[in-house]
RNA sequence: GGCUCCUUCGUCUAUCGGUUAGGACGCCUGAUUUUCAAUCAGGAAAGACGGGUUCGACUCCCGUAGGAGCUGCCA
């Protein structure tokens, strides 16, 4: 038996193990399962080059098991990024700050400079940050469900945050939208939700601090000049940098327009991002540029927002789609420069449509409200949405009630997933079958409804009972309603040709003959009604298929329907012996 | 262009260096049969490619190809 085998046995959580191992010779490359320290291994040794390889270092351990990254941040071990390496860069939190604020971030105490939250065993927090530009897609659906599961299992808080930062395209239908499909959704937040751009002065009063302590400056280039400036650095390969972050750079022209923009970390510094999916994601300081937070109208941009708001509102946890992993680099710069201290991220796949493509209205990019118009039940699309990027062995469909037990960020997967309307209609007609009667029937009252179809004329009473047996046979509400079709019809129904075919003259003289049996049931139950069949049949010397056939066109006149004994319970004893007649 | 991320059946995924690569949806065949479904039983179906490390690689490393994201006074 392997040494590998025995660990789980002997050890509770062997990759808890394999993680303070790590800790201690992350960057020796040795294997993360002795305890014994071992010596750098030649082949990392004859490598010459630096970040490069310290990145892949950090991958080939944390890729595997992005829980080790835990414990590389807790407390009792120090500073988040320090590894004693000799490589080790200074931390680039010092540089841009001024030497007596450099001072006093030092000695502060560590849980405003460094480690996560998660490791100070605080209460979790997190948020969902839709910026009302449009609907709620499916996308931004499935990183609510993560963020919300993810604080309610571990008894923390799910907040909402409307980022409306930019005026020009936010509108309040789209707030409404977001609104309206989260509370079809299921996912309530705790606690009213943000709107960013109330909180503008806060932000800008962050922002002027920042410039103060000289984690940001004041940047009075004309639109012409940065644009000549961006182009440059872009054709170096380089982030863009302002001059006016060199404090000597030249006296403002008087009452000019400026912007406030980060002091970007130094060419050669480094910003880890431990990313729960994604790993450790390293990015050059060189790579981030000075980006504005502080628009010439002195409105924050999201970047500062973000940050901001991320900080203020105590969000330990973001949870968000992976089109925001390298603005982490850059949130992360951000948060270091106001000495905050930075989330534990983790950065989920985009979900693309069914060609591989990204989400567009042709395929799924559809507002989470036409999902529920199309018929799809909020808890079939919760655990739809929750197996796309996420996973636990080889469970399947897997209840909201599960997933408040089950679930985990060590569980997202790293790839990107496409919608599949087919294994939606399957996980649908799974919860369709678990839904309460009473409330199918009203759902499809209401679909009926908003489909603008006549409302349905039986009530209640009529169509409760029946839905133990039609919602077996349906995927989605507009399913459940032609399921449904054939009880809902008026006399005379209206018949397809091949119904009419089916109900020649002998089959009528049959049906003729069958009337006063049907008639003298007593208990209108299908197991009756099936007997009295039955018993017709062999009265008649026929097998059933030479009943069945005509029966279903006189009652259903084509329309789909259930085994006949329980169409005709369904249908009642005096509409179904109507139909009779009405063929006769 | 630069940087970053991704790549197991058609789709969602399991796999933590040793498996006949497992499950689910879909698909195909059969059973059932009174329409349409449902159900049951079978089946086909995958490690992008090329190197390397290793006794052994889907799994670790490098490269290539393909896909995606960022590079906005958008978020």
């Amino acid at each position: 038996m392997s040494a590998r085998r025995c660990v789980p046995k002997l050890i509770p959580s062997h990759k808890a193990r394999a993680t303070s191992v790590r800790l201690t010779h992350a960057q020796t490359g040795s294997s993360a399962r002795t305890e014994q320290p071992i010596p750098a291994p030649k082949a990392k040794a004859t490598g010459s080059h630096k970040i490069s390889r310290s990145a892949s270092c950090a991958r080939m351990f944390c890729r595997r098991s992005p829980n080790q990254m835990r414990r590389r941040l807790s407390p009792s071990r120090g500073r988040v990024m320090r590894r004693p390496s000799p490589r080790r860069v200074v931390d680039p939190v010092f540089e841009f700050v001024s030497l007596p604020e450099a001072i006093a971030i030092m000695h502060a105490p560590t849980e405003t400079t460094g480690h996560t939250h998660e490791a100070t065993g605080s209460a979790i927090v997190t948020r969902f940050a839709p910026s009302p530009t449009g609907y709620l897609h499916i996308g931004g659906a499935r990183t609510a469900l993560f963020n919300w599961l993810f604080a309610r299992k571990a008894g923390g808080k799910y907040l909402l945050r409307i980022e409306d930062t930019d005026r020009e395209r936010s509108t309040e239908a789209a707030v409404n939208a977001i609104l309206n499909g989260l509370a079809w959704l299921g996912l309530e937040a705790d606690g009213p939700p943000l709107f960013q751009f109330a909180r503008a002065a806060r932000h800008r009063e962050a922002a002027e601090s920042l410039v103060e302590r000289g984690g940001a400056f004041r940047c009075y280039l004309t639109p012409e000049e940065e644009t000549a400036l961006k182009d440059a650095a872009r054709a170096e390969g380089k982030a863009f940098r302002s001059p006016w972050r060199n404090p000597d750079y030249g006296t403002p022209p008087p009452a000019a327009r400026y912007v406030v923009r980060l002091r970007a970390p130094g060419d050669n510094e480094r910003i880890e991002v431990a990313d729960k999916v994604q790993g450790v994601v390293t990015t050059a300081g060189r790579e981030i540029d000075d980006f504005i937070l502080l628009r010439s109208d002195l409105t924050p941009t999201y970047m500062l927002a973000v940050v901001v708001d991320d900080q203020d509102m105590g969000v330990t946890h973001v949870i968000r789609g992976d089109d925001h992993l390298t603005n982490a680099a850059r949130q992360t710069a951000l948060i270091r420069a106001f000495g905050w201290r930075v989330p534990t991220y983790a950065h989920i796949p985009l979900i693309h449509g069914d060609d591989g493509k990204k989400l567009s209205k042709r395929h799924g990019a559809l507002g989470v409200e036409e999902y529920r118009d199309m018929g799809y039940l909020p808890e079939a699309m919760r655990a739809y949405l929750l197996r796309l990027g996420w996973s636990k062995g080889d469970l399947d469909i897997v209840s909201t009630e599960q997933a408040l037990e089950l679930f985990d960020l060590e569980g997202l997967g790293r790839s990107p997933s496409r919608l599949d309307f087919a294994k939606m209609d399957s996980v649908n007609a799974h919860f369709i079958r678990l839904a309460d009667d009473q409330r199918l029937v009203s759902l499809m009252r209401e679909h009926a409804a908003r489909r603008g179809l006549p409302d349905l004329r039986l009530d209640d009473a009529a169509l409760v009972p029946a839905m133990a047996f039609l919602k077996e046979r349906a995927k989605t509400l507009p399913e459940l309603l032609t399921q449904f079709s054939f009880l809902l019809a008026e006399r005379p129904l209206t018949r397809d040709e091949k119904t009419i075919k089916a109900l020649s003259e002998e089959v009528v003289a049959r049906l003729a003959r069958l009337r006063p049996v049907l008639a003298a049931v007593e208990t209108w139950e299908h197991v009756t009604i099936k007997t009295a069949l039955d018993d017709f049949a062999a009265h008649e010397g026929v097998g059933f298929g030479k009943i069945g056939p005509g029966l279903r066109a006189a009652l259903t006149g084509g329309l789909p329907a259930p085994d006949l004994a329980i169409a005709l319970q369904l249908l009642g004893k005096t509409e179904s012996l109507l139909r009779l007649d009405d063929v006769m």
